[in-house]
DNA sequence: TTGAAAGCGCTAACAA
DNA sequence: TTGTTAGCGCTTTCAA
């Protein structure tokens, strides 16, 4: 039996069952009207080629690529992954799969990633953040699909929101600092604006320490964003020399935060007794190290699951509504606050 | 101006610049020989236009999507986030886009995605490990397409690997502990064969145990995989309590390791004097708890680059003979062992 | 339940 | 440099 070079097609399956492709094609999908023994015939015939059903061709023809493209900063996050395996998990049952980008933080990757996005016809779209470039935004304007805009509040959105907001988490954070007492609390984050939720993190860090009329100088830059563990850790290092009287640290994240604690815990500062930390993100690590770290949890998970239905429910057919839904996060205190 | 319902289309463009659409095609893909004022002029009325070029029509006349499939274990993993990242960063140079999908460590699981995933028409197809269904194998055999198997060194490989002996680099670890004069080693894993690395690695263990007469009885089963840090501490609770004897233990990775340590800073077992810990992997948390963790570095950005290496070597037009490349894990010393 | 005809939007192949 | 023709492999639509 000689293997001929391109792979088979309906055609070939048709030829073989002895019947035409449109009741091949028919066979293949599921709720369609095709005799129990057609169908038969047909998938033994095509396991018997080898034949593989060619997505591009349905694609193009049914105009329905099956596809939601997600766009997130980073891979390497575990909130992220937490709402794409959401997503993922949720959109799989309506047959529906992930496209996913990443932008590295950076909204004029995110403008490229979005156009290629849209170049592979993505049913809806998902993106992370609520700042784009005016070309991206456009671009996502005009896609004629649902778009979710996720993981923050944008004042002005541009379709579906699942967020949260990240200046009001850290306000809360703040007060619970307040609340016990402590008065000189410093942040931990990343230089600039790269990062906006990190940037939104800080603002409201500044905006929450002004209403109580406490200095909001205690600002540390520990580098480029995302700003992880050995960042968190040197970060600490320069607070404790340049402002050894600090009572409490915010850090943008649970894992800077957890480099903080070990920094404390290398020169001997005791956690929580001379200065209490928290982090952001409610990260395994946060509930597992010693002392467990007071953070945030912003519910990851259920912001992919919630982007989810809402992109289900907009692709049922009906047109709905613009819908926001705001994601409460929930405060963890842990043993590195007082 | 009246907008129509159907997005515009490369005919749409054509009208509008006065040209054909070939000439529009040409306009789009750089390389290609227009004269600059005719794609100065295309490119003004795809803008006017809105138009977004559409792969999906692309794809299906030029067979060639542009897609390398990839399966990972799970999404919630930095060293796997790495090989991902290391593959796409690689690639997108060349103008190929991942089309990532997971399989929660279950072959079945695995079978199915790598049929989805075909059925897009990859031009590659990049799977974690060596051991699938008897099916898959097939489907991947039967591709017609560079297939590479990663983070292993299968038996029988179905065409190029990018890998390592997860067996080896445990044996490694064992030779350390043992050249160090310790003898009760234990092992924390999780259950049975989900995880196919991680037994490959318990299997290391035993064997490398056996080669030195020692007591391979010490296994701590830790649940179903991948364990993380809380099943990694409450296996160390076991461990210590059952066995308190052991003088050091080999988790399956990092985040069981790390778990396996703060189990013993809340217990006050002086970690490395009392027990030596290793884990698997360099995640960040290695270089920095307190203590370091002991851990072997298999390089996954690494794996992703060389995969991606032979993939655009593949894809390059000349047929290349089926290629191994083991790549060297590297034993890292740290405060957490003798 | 099954089939025939047409075409989704682009580009390979060839021609001018 | 630009255009014409045909067709990638499916599925929509209509008919039997």
């Amino acid at each position: 039996m000689r293997q001929t070079r391109k792979p088979p097609t309906m055609a070939d399956v048709a030829r073989v069952a002895g019947v035409s492709p449109m009741t091949v094609s028919r066979a293949f999908k599921d709720g369609s009207s095709v005799s129990e023994a057609t169908r038969t015939a047909i998938h033994q015939a095509a396991e018997e080629l080898g034949y593989v059903f060619d997505s591009t061709a349905s694609n193009l023809r049914s105009q329905r690529t099956g596809f939601v493209a997600v766009s997130i900063p980073s891979l390497n996050n575990a909130n992220f992954a937490e709402t794409v395996g959401g997503l993922s998990d949720t959109l799989k049952d309506h047959g529906l799969q992930i496209l996913l980008g990443y932008t590295n933080y950076d909204i004029h990757a995110e403008e490229q990633l979005i156009e290629q996005l849209l170049q592979r016809r993505p049913e809806a779209i998902v993106v992370t953040g609520g700042r784009h470039t005016p070309r991206a935004r456009k671009l996502l304007e005009n896609a004629a699909i649902p778009v979710v805009e996720t993981w923050d509040l944008p004042r002005a959105p541009i379709g579906h929101v699942v967020g949260f907001s990240n200046e009001a988490a850290v306000r809360a954070m703040v007060e619970h600092f307040v609340a016990r007492g402590l008065s000189k609390i410093a942040f931990i984050g990343g230089d600039a604006d790269r990062d906006t939720r990190g940037t939104d993190r800080r603002n409201g860090f500044i905006l929450a320490m002004k209403a109580y009329g406490l200095d909001t100088g205690r600002l540390i830059a520990a580098g480029v964003p995302p700003i992880s563990m050995r960042e968190g850790a040197n970060a600490m290092g320069r607070l404790l020399e340049e402002m050894p009287d600090t009572e409490a640290v915010i850090c943008v994240s649970d894992l800077s935060a957890f480099g903080a604690l070990t920094e404390c815990q290398r020169r001997g500062v005791p956690v929580p007794e001379r200065i209490s930390i928290a982090g952001f993100g409610d990260y395994e690590i946060a509930g597992i190290s010693v002392p467990s770290l007071t953070t945030i949890n912003p519910h990851p998970r259920q912001i992919g699951e919630r982007a989810a239905g809402i992109i289900i429910e907009a692709l049922g057919g009906k047109t709905i509504s613009r819908q926001t839904i705001a994601i409460a996060p929930v405060l963890q205190i842990r043993g590195s606050s007082v």
